[in-house]
DNA sequence: CATGAATGAGGATTCATTCAT
DNA sequence: TATGAATGAATCCTCATTCAT
């Protein structure tokens, strides 16, 4: 009566995501600590402070939970990776590049107990959800096999197996991911990105040695 | 009654030995296809052709021959990486290298099943064993960060911070191992440890560049 | 305001009452399909287009509601079914019977759906409605038998157990009302019921024979 | 040892076999009690004195254990029942008409919950099951029809609609049933059976009236 | 030692009912 | 009165583990 109906539709539409989100939040500390297998549907209603009947009024199942986590989470990741632009005008490459890392890194550090799920994935859940993350490293793969490929080209990149040059650096990345999450005082997205750039460039000879 | 006492005990021995040795196979291949929570103990014995309660005489737990697995298997990485040795008469450091990731991807291309277990371990299954893969990477991560940090000393590296460049060389390495794995015709150990090290010592980019 | 106290009464006790009847119409028409365990209480609301809340308002309970229904159908039956006539005035006795079966067979092909429902009665719900159900039946049971004693005293119907052939008689209507219920298109009540009291008064042989 | 390996895998059977019995037992006996939906695995398991995961040993499920009775049940019946001879040398068709009520009585009377599930059946369990059911009453009632129309061409029968005296027939036959298992002390077989006969033959009204 | 039937704790899911708005 | 989000008891089923033979 105080309110229009349409700021009442906002108000329902609005308390049905928060309840939406304090669920996601639960369950994605609940995976992330315990994996998809240990964790239960107990759990996950336990952390969200909700009845368990609640749980399935808003999933179906909790193996779609974890898919929708994952989708939204592999989105969020998707569409922080630009492809790097190779036009005259474009910013530098590295630059790019660098973009690119920084603001994956912003949401690793953002999200760390979900982060950690991505990178111990595979087996751990279900058929579907490992798939989800095979593709989403599968297309990563892609992206930096393509750049090395237009690199070696261009008299940029030194000759190479792309493909296999590719998952070092993906797993460069990853490894390099995997660290900081464990860190308790996580340096600054741009100084850990900085390193793997230099790393991923130049290795760890010294300029001008071998 | 027609062989000696110590001949018996030494058969029984023998003959517990292989049994133990057919069941973890037969284990490996189940977990290694199904992980570690998919995979049943019924899935096991079916593929030992044993029956249920005999699985229980020679491991206490499905969770403990997982351990034991992965112990072995631990151990049998552990072995195969020796402590790169700087004094003036040893081999150059970078043939041990080599050697220790041969030595490793051999290792890996023999075992593909359960490697790929090593690959995606950590909240896979219980935290005893994703404790010990842990231990095992801090292990070798441990190994490459005091030669990075030796290398800065004596002026072959380039200055960097070594525990997070650590990491991008042992995700580098797995990223190869992920990307091998994956493969249908692998290439050759060798081969696959070249492009590793010239990736891991130069990075991408052509000599001279940058 | 436009209205008289009165009126409004009228008016919201009308209102109530179309709600109501709107709820039983919807609820009938899902027990009819899907039995009493398989019908939900979400398929009653969504056939009635009310909220779930709404539903409680008017109702207990699914229980209730679905032995209310039941009620109401049995009381129709009943009031379908008079005692038989056997006074010098009234109407010949077969001219009676034959009045009831076809009112009741004009119910039962009105409300074909709820009708299967009642031939498939007893365990099907809960203890309560299976009850009402058979004192329904008993009911009817009583009346037959009851005739049968009279009608062999006054020499028109052979000696029998009038009990077990009360049984078989209602058992032959149910048969009959089954069947019916089957077909496609049902024969119109007046034949059917022609083949029922035939076959009840004179079993299958031709006369003269046996 | 004290027994060669024949009698132990009978012994292995036997004791299989007795263990499903004992399951197929106090399955019943809940089933009829409370019919399917309000029949919990807990009960079951509850009669017959076993463990949960005992009973899926035995079966696959709370639907299948429900099929499997109601398929052996329905075998047993069918087997009792066989098609009437009517070449010359053949008992007269009463009697053999005789022989398969009195032995569908005497299950009935062997097995009294589970008869009472037969009666109600239809909506109360599920579509794969109510089919079956179906399908079972559907063959007698097929055969009833066949038998009729013979008569009929043969002078035995009065003219009818087969179909729908058929189902006036079995429904009896119901009827009577229903009313028998409701009895404390039912009578024998063989008396219930002729007053069946009787009723079917020659209906309630006394020989040359009418 | 070997066997495999038996066990029962644990987990996912459903759905009739309630209650704050 | 109407709403529909929230509740939680109840249910089916799985599977690691035990133990009598």
């Amino acid at each position: 009566m105080a309110t229009e109906p349409d700021e009442q539709d906002d108000r329902g539409t609005r308390m049905r995501r928060e309840r939406r989100a304090q669920i996601v939040d639960a369950a994605k500390a609940v995976f992330a600590e315990h994996g998809y297998h240990n964790a239960s549907v107990s759990d996950i209603i336990g952390g969200a402070r909700i009845a368990r009947g609640t749980f399935y009024l808003y999933f179906e199942s909790k193996q779609q939970i974890f898919e929708t986590i994952l989708s939204e989470a592999l989105e969020q990741l998707r569409s922080r990776i630009t492809r790097i632009d190779v036009t005259p005008d474009a910013p530098p490459p590295i630059e790019q590049l660098r973009g690119n890392l920084v603001r994956v890194m912003d949401y690793v550090l953002g999200d760390p107990h979900f982060s950690r799920l991505l990178l111990s994935h595979s087996l751990s859940s279900d058929a579907e959800a490992a798939e989800r993350v095979q593709q989403f490293y599968a297309h990563v793969h892609g992206m930096i096999t393509h750049a090395l490929t237009h690199g070696v080209d261009m008299g940029l990149v030194r000759p190479c197996n792309p493909a296999l040059v590719a998952s070092a650096l993906l797993g460069a990345a990853r490894g390099i991911i995997d660290n900081v999450l464990r860190a308790e005082h996580p340096p600054a997205s741009s100084a850990i990105v900085d390193e793997l750039i230099a790393f991923a460039l130049r290795g760890v000879v010294v300029a001008g040695r071998w």
